[in-house]
RNA sequence: GGGCGAAUAGCUCAGUCUGGUUAGAGCGCCUGCCUUACACGCAGGAUGUCGGGGGUUCGAGUCCCUCUUCGCCCA
């Protein structure tokens, strides 16, 4: 029934069965009891998923984050770690806000109609309904996630340790309440942290303003802006306390235009005496370096613009210096406007082009407005210390290492985080008012009266903290904490692996691994990976709004979700940018597909020539039944498997710590998978496959030995290529014969190299295929000179020493059916006329093709190698008879060298040779 | 303004940390094959001033300096 197997692999009846059978049987739920942390027998390994938004859909990113985590998480699996994969999403305030806000707007009205509560019922309804589609969809790409313990950063769970965590830092002072300029958008009407107010290089203008002096008014002052509708609410201009130019003019007052307040000249070492003309206007409440200015010299702070960033002054003494006609304008109508009335009154000197960075809204774009505002925040420089220190001491790595130089400016330079924003979908701030006496308090629980006036009107808060403070704890809440040694926390934290993108390095990586030393005291993982961003042919990042994305989903239903994820893998070098072609998925990802139809084909061929009747192991065959081609596929076996160890591993850093020797070993994913790919395809399918086709028709012992060679080596294969490409390996598994029913590759383990005891002894057999590969490819380079019809048998001698010889005729009817020869083993050739080719060794393939060999062309054939050799033989020679190389080069490097060019000698001698025989 | 990264075959990328084979892979290209596991395949083949310049070294794709182009981060 095996080969009934259709000859192409069809992922589509594939993959969703067989992600609900893993599922089913539980093959993803970790199992705590299990974890040697708690007195089980296997090392815990643990990997948190960065959670999506719950308003997110897949796309190409968060195909190629979730590939890495199941890579890893599937090879430690099998590896036969107790391993944990924690899915889960993030409540994402503004963006899940924004989304129910539109849905509002559709039906005519604000969320301020509605009212809170109603607000965030419906907003609670929307997640319900949609916010595990994005779970969902990871598990059509394979993610082998333990969805028993799917976290949401606002459940019950996780928002107590929000809560506990906001206490907790209340308590030791670390957060508090600011009278500050922070960055605000005016259209998601909340204040937004120094991460998420983005830099955006814009083309701009630079506008000289004259501020006429009071006690001269012919003499003016000079400043430059790039915000002229924010000098309605200037309250000084400044320039550099060093600057001569002005010197005499600190003290003195300038008329502030359109507005007619005088105002300061005042010094302050802030002002940049090289940018514009050296003086600054000072506008306290809509700019956070004039509101430090402002405060230092004692100025008044009043505010010109509102919340939604229209000209409009909240305090009436403030109203006067908004003229009537531009009340209620929007901060980019009134530039215009105010630069008009400028204009006319004369008070422009001039307009220059000017590129800068604006800050933007990351959820919306809008651009920024600097706002002065009461704001929670986070003391971080006491958070910062130990982070720092965990990085620096070896107990985290950050890969690639570059990024360890940039996490250690950013948390030197760290700056306190403003996490209150103005929402309703979120955890709201756990500080209570009293309005009658005054008191106030962060608390664990609602009070239900004032605990020092016992009124009973106490109010909360209004506003509610940014996701990102619920996402730092992701590593500690979703393990239990606060709850203290749950089974979780003990078996699985601190955890292991963290990949994610640089983009969140400030925004998560590095708060995640304060949280952890603050509130656990350990870091909770001792590895972050870097990866690389999606991008498409022009270098540009894959985006919606671009439309240059790819559709994960779309790859998957198309070319299988195992070639989506071989072309990530395949492509994913250390922390470097993917390169995709949305336009060309075909180009893109058939590599993949061709590699599973592939693999598919030679699961066909084994299950079509092995037959289902019982394998006999590996340890059950003996040695003496083992041909050349079988030691040769195990010891290729052991290299590779050796190979992807390395290329993959160490799983964690011994002893706890990375050292500088180990820092940057493993998780080099694109090397595994060229590892796997190259023993599958070039070893196992080109040669192994090739060379049992004339073994195991006979029954006997030599059938059996390619039998279980065969098996063996096909299941090593499934296994090493599982966590790349888990359906089709597991689908082909389940095949093999002996499989045990209800056994799961998935489970199975992980491939061990066994060259000390078995492959060793074989050494010499496996040498000798070497010799008949070589034979098998010359003959074929020179069927291919003379184009010799494929299916013409030509008559053939090796020609060998004695002790070759034995090799050779072991392995003479596999050389002739691959080359289609009719080959003799000899001592010497007969006397005709042959095309010759020399094989390691000494010994010669001669093809008798008698009159067609063109003579010359053979001499020029070997000459032209000879040429190339005795080039190569002149640099050999040149670089041996250079005393200083001699005597400064490493001896095994000399060594090398000499023999390197002992087997050229004796190379380019057999060439010669040839050469003179064909008359040269 | 400060910092980081990249530049290797037509395309996408390894190789650079740790200097030492004739610089590799996939895709594409050329030639021949439906050789009964696979044409999503097989066999054979072509292709590189390793971005430019300078330096260190017995020896540089690899280390140092510099320039150019592109990308990113921070202010």
């Amino acid at each position: 029934m095996s080969h009934d197997l259709p000859p192409t692999y069809d992922h589509s009846a594939v993959e969703r069965p067989q992600y609900a059978a893993w599922e089913g049987a539980g093959v993803f739920t970790a199992d705590a009891a299990a974890s040697a942390r708690s007195g089980g027998a296997q090392d815990p390994f643990t990997v948190l998923m960065p959670p999506p938004n719950v308003t997110a859909i897949l796309h190409v990113g968060h195909g190629l984050n979730s590939t890495v985590q199941d890579v890893l998480v599937r090879w430690r699996r099998m590896a036969g770690d107790a391993t944990l994969w924690v899915p889960g999403t993030d409540h994402a305030g503004i963006a899940t806000q924004n989304v129910v806000e539109k849905q509002l707007a559709r039906e005519n009205l604000t969320r301020f109609d509605l009212g809170r509560e109603a607000f965030v019922r419906r907003t609670e309804q929307f997640v319900a309904e949609t916010g595990g589609k994005i779970l969902e969809q990871l598990r059509g790409i394979g993610a082998s996630a333990d969805w028993t313990r799917t976290a949401y950063t606002l459940s019950p769970e996780l928002s107590r340790a929000v809560r506990e965590a906001f206490v907790t830092l209340w308590e030791r002072g670390l957060v508090y309440k600011g009278h500050r300029v922070i960055h605000w958008c005016p259209r998601c009407l909340t204040s937004l942290s120094d991460e998420e107010a983005e830099f955006t290089e814009t083309n701009g203008r630079l506008f000289h303003l004259r501020y006429p002096l009071v006690d001269d008014p012919t003499r003016h002052l000079v400043l430059a802006t790039t915000r002229p509708e924010t000098m309605l609410g200037d309250v000084a201009v400044a320039v550099h306390p060093d600057d001569e130019r002005y010197a005499d003019l600190v003290g003195r007052r300038v008329r502030l235009p359109l507005v007619g307040l005088e105002i300061p000249v005042v010094a302050d070492a802030f002002v940049d005496r090289e940018f514009g003309t050296g003086v600054v206007k000072i506008t306290p409440a809509h700019d956070a370096n004039d509101f430090e200015a402002g405060k230092r010299a004692g100025l008044p702070m009043p505010v010109v613009i509102d919340a939604e960033g229209r000209m409009r002054a909240p305090a009436p003494a403030d109203a006067a210096r908004i003229p009537e006609a531009l009340r209620g304008l929007d901060r980019f109508e009134a530039r215009k406007a105010i630069v008009a009335l400028l204009e006319a009154a004369g008070a422009v000197e001039r307009v220059d082009q000017h590129r800068h960075s604006v800050r933007h809204c990351y959820r919306c774009d809008t651009v920024v407005e600097p706002r002065l505002s009461d704001q929670w925040f986070v003391r971080m420089q006491p958070l910062a210390e130990p982070a720092l220190a965990a990085v620096r001491d070896g107990r985290i790595r950050l890969l690639p290492e570059r990024w360890e130089g940039v996490y250690e400016h950013w948390m030197t330079n760290i700056r306190d985080w403003n996490i209150s924003r103005q929402l309703w979908w979120g955890h709201r701030i756990p500080v209570f008012y009293c309005d009658a006496c005054g008191w106030s308090a962060a608390t664990r629980e609602d009070p239900a009266r004032c605990p020092t006036c016992a009124a009973t009107t106490v109010r909360q808060d209004e506003d509610v903290l940014d996701t990102w403070f619920s996402s730092w704890l992701w590593p500690v809440s979703t393990l239990g904490w606060p709850e203290q040694d749950t089974a979780d926390q003990r078996a699985f934290y601190p955890t292991d692996v963290l990949v994610t993108a640089p983009e969140i390095l400030f925004f998560w990586v590095a708060r995640m691994i304060m949280a952890g030393m603050c509130f656990d005291g350990r870091p909770p993982f001792h590895t972050v990976l870097l990866h690389g961003t999606a991008r498409d042919l022009q270098g540009r990042k894959m985006s919606k709004s671009l439309g240059n994305g790819i559709d994960p989903l779309e790859v998957a239903e198309t070319y299988g979700a195992d070639a989506l994820r071989w072309t990530i893998v395949a492509g994913m070098g250390l922390g470097v940018d993917l390169r995709f072609d949305p336009t060309d998925l075909e180009a893109t990802f058939a590599p993949g597909r061709n590699f599973a139809t592939k693999l598919w084909n030679i699961g066909r061929f084994l299950l079509s020539q092995v037959g289902s009747d019982a394998v006999p192991p590996l340890e059950a065959v003996p040695a003496e039944h083992l041909q050349p081609a079988d030691a040769w596929i195990l010891a290729r076996l052991d290299a590779a498997v050796a190979a992807a160890d390395a290329a993959l591993g160490p799983a964690r850093p011994a002893g706890g710590r990375w050292t500088p020797e180990t820092r940057l070993q493993g998780m080099r994913l694109d090397e595994y998978a060229e590892v796997a790919r190259r023993f599958v395809w070039n070893d196992l399918a080109d040669w192994y496959l090739e060379s049992v086709k004339g073994r195991i028709a006979a029954p006997g012992p030599d059938r059996e030995a390619a039998r279980a060679v065969l098996t063996h080596a096909f299941d090593a294969a499934l296994r090493l290529l599982h966590p790349i490409m888990p359906f089709i390996t597991e689908a082909l598994w389940q095949r093999l014969p002996g499989h045990v029913e209800g056994t799961w590759l998935a489970c199975a383990a992980w491939p061990v190299a066994r060259a000390a005891n078995i492959i060793a002894p074989l050494a010499t057999r496996a040498a000798a295929f070497e010799g008949a590969r070589a034979a098998v490819t010359a003959a074929r380079e020179v069927r291919a000179e003379y184009q010799i019809p494929p299916g013409a048998v030509v008559r053939s001698v090796i020609t060998a020493s004695a002790a070759l010889r034995a090799g050779f005729d072991d392995q003479r009817e596999m050389i002739a059916r691959l080359a289609r020869l009719d080959l003799a083993i000899a001592e010497a050739k007969p006397d005709e006329l042959a095309a010759p080719a020399l094989l390691p060794g000494g010994a010669e393939l001669h093809l008798l093709l008698g009159g067609t060999i063109d003579v010359a062309r053979e001499r020029a054939r070997f000459a032209e190698e000879l040429g190339q050799l005795e080039q190569q033989l002149a640099g050999l020679a040149a670089r041996l008879a250079n005393e200083k190389f001699l005597a400064k080069a490493k001896p095994e490097v000399v060594a090398g060298e000499r023999a390197k060019q002992a087997e050229y000698v004796a190379r380019a001698e057999a060439l010669r040779r040839k050469v003179v025989a064909l008359g040269g």
